[in-house]
DNA sequence: TAGATGTATCGAAGCGCTTCAACGGCCGGG
DNA sequence: CCCGGCCGTTGAAGCGCTTCGATACATCTA
């Protein structure tokens, strides 16, 4: 393995040159730095990550810390950790993947051994047990999800009680007057996974504002689930005419169940769906729906954990804050007027 | 941050005494190993993971190289990696994750820089770019997924070949003499990612054996796409009975399609699925299926790469070899005998 | 022209750990 | 009773890099 060392004798300079010349953090002349980059690529030369983190106490690596929920929609988790390596890399960091396996004890050996210079912590409940070691561990961190205190610390998180809002606006201008919201598994609210409790708070407010009734009911992952759900949906609420789905998983088992039901998609059921774009585009029917940006997550928790990196470094004061993404909502082919609405309120048309 | 030195000063020892505590590499007296893991846990020792891997140059890290193709079924990768993270810790091993985003380039990177003791890679296609690089730089690596050339090569997949004339073998036996195949997205062929290769061919290799006739369409991962695969099927071969489907994304859209189309399953057209077994058992009716050990391939290449990295460290010579998981082909609902063939072949039955 | 300033480079001191050679004490055998 | 061998422990030498003065020289100022 090439060192630093040979370069240096292979270059004609001093070690610290050839350091400088790859930190850049001093002035070096232009030829100097040539000379050295040359013999850098002749050599084929790449700095020992373990020496350079013992020597600089940075390793520039930052930890991903997944869940190990089954119930988690797998295909958003993975999107975003794709971001978060992507984006790390153009930072010149590379990311380590723990899962929640360990425990929140991994932590602790992450922070304190010094492998990590940083954490991303993903599927954040609203009383995370790892919150405690998140402020104990001076280390930067950065939370994709929101818990209920986010007192001190740094949180990245689609807004989803805006999301549940503007469902709620979309359908209402419609004439809806009775919506179903098929939620989540029973278990991510047990668990108290702040989305899933959020975006139904903002359903509600805002069908309280509209005067909309709404029957929120979770729902498990499986075909038969959905079966349920649905019969239990319209046995207690025949008037329903509307249904906001928030479980990927289940999407088109819904509308399949629909169908045979013999409810026209959007005639006499409108769907609006909270799930990844690609989800609601490959349905039999486009889904009128507000994406997930799982990419942006990932990419905006690295660059605010970068910051709060590089902050610690300078020794500013690392402001923390919580940054929630607007959720948009684009209207496909799912949803429609209500019916027994007269026609005045087109579907093409806006919010009322 | 504590330091080994403290350690040794708490307990008064050395600090290679300590050293040899934690590495288990001397013979301890039980009293000292006593007294220095209470100084440990006392001062909350982590040791140092840069200095560690600069004085024993091992980093206790495993690279994971991810694709990045959007093709590739997310929830498969997902448990792999999953897999691999959880197995690698059991071996005191972190895992790094590598996206494909920065190419082939980043296998030299870590691999020089000493980041990672070994690699993992997945989604191997036939002729992979990547081949040359880890038969050039000598660390240890396993491949998920077989190339067209194995040699010097240590791989891990499930038997595609063999799933494929399982799944034969069972239609067969159930009278079934017109087979349709719904394969991966065309860009999945075109590639050469050899696991949708083998499993055709071991399909077309069977049948040839029993006398059945296949038909092959490759299916993007959409609903239309589906819909007009099926339909194409349908009118080249109308006497199709069953269908081997290997693509989990449009698996729920074909179910759905068929009862559509008024053909009920299995009692005219049996399906067998090759996907992970959650998919399988969460539709409306529960496949017959070939599951794709997603966990398990996780499991098995992480034990195969420290196998290589434990002989590496005592100069034993690393065997390299290919590892083909042995498929199951688990029967449910959704095959029965084929349409217009007598009672004799009991669905329940096993090939005859 | 002496002194002050600035620029480009170097030498050396660690960073915290592993590991090797060496050492002292204890044992049993001759 | 002495010696060889073993066990448990230690000191010291790095591992390859970063970074802090210090140095040497060129440039500017009064």
């Amino acid at each position: 393995m090439v060192t630093l060392a040979e370069v240096a004798r292979h270059a004609g300079v001093s070690a610290s040159t050839v350091s400088y010349v790859l930190s850049g953090k001093r002035t070096i002349s232009a030829q100097t730095r040539e000379r050295v980059e040359r013999s850098i690529r002749e050599l084929g030369y790449h700095p020992n990550a373990g020496a350079r983190a013992l020597a600089s106490s940075r390793s520039n690596i930052i930890a991903l810390m997944m869940p190990l929920r089954t119930e988690m929609y797998l295909p958003v988790m993975m999107e975003i950790a794709i971001a978060v390596a992507t984006t790390a890399r153009e930072h010149a960091h590379d990311v380590l993947l723990l899962t929640g396996q360990e425990g929140p004890e991994a932590m602790r050996r992450v922070a304190g051994s010094g492998l990590a210079d940083a954490m991303i912590l993903m599927d954040v409940e609203l009383e995370d047990e790892r919150l405690p070691l998140v402020r104990e561990t001076r280390r930067p961190a950065v939370l994709i999800g929101l818990p209920a205190d986010t007192g001190e610390l740094t949180c990245v998180d689609l807004d989803f009680a805006e999301t549940g809002r503007q469902c709620v606006t979309h359908l209402a201008g419609l004439g809806h007057r009775e919506i179903a919201m098929v939620g989540e598994a029973a278990a991510v609210y047990e668990r108290r996974t702040g989305f899933a409790e959020r975006t139904i708070l903002g359903v509600r407010e805002r069908a309280a504002e509209l005067g909309v009734r709404v029957l929120h009911r979770p729902c498990e992952g499986t075909y038969e689930s959905m079966a349920g759900t649905l019969s239990r949906i319209f046995d207690e609420r025949p008037g329903t005419t509307a249904i906001i789905v928030q479980n990927e998983e289940v999407i088109g088992p819904m509308l399949s169940l629909l169908r045979q039901q013999g409810r026209a998609v959007p005639e006499d059921i409108s769907v609006v769906a909270v799930c990844p774009e690609q989800v609601a585009t490959q349905q039999a029917v486009a889904l009128t729906s507000v994406a997930i940006p799982a990419f942006e997550m990932g990419r905006r928790a690295v660059e605010l954990v970068m910051a709060r990196v590089r902050a610690e470094a300078t020794g500013a004061p690392a402001a923390t804050h919580t940054e929630l993404l607007p959720p948009t909502l684009t209207v496909r082919a799912s949803t429609g007027p209500a019916a027994g609405v007269p026609v005045a309120n087109a579907p093409s048309a806006g919010a009322r």
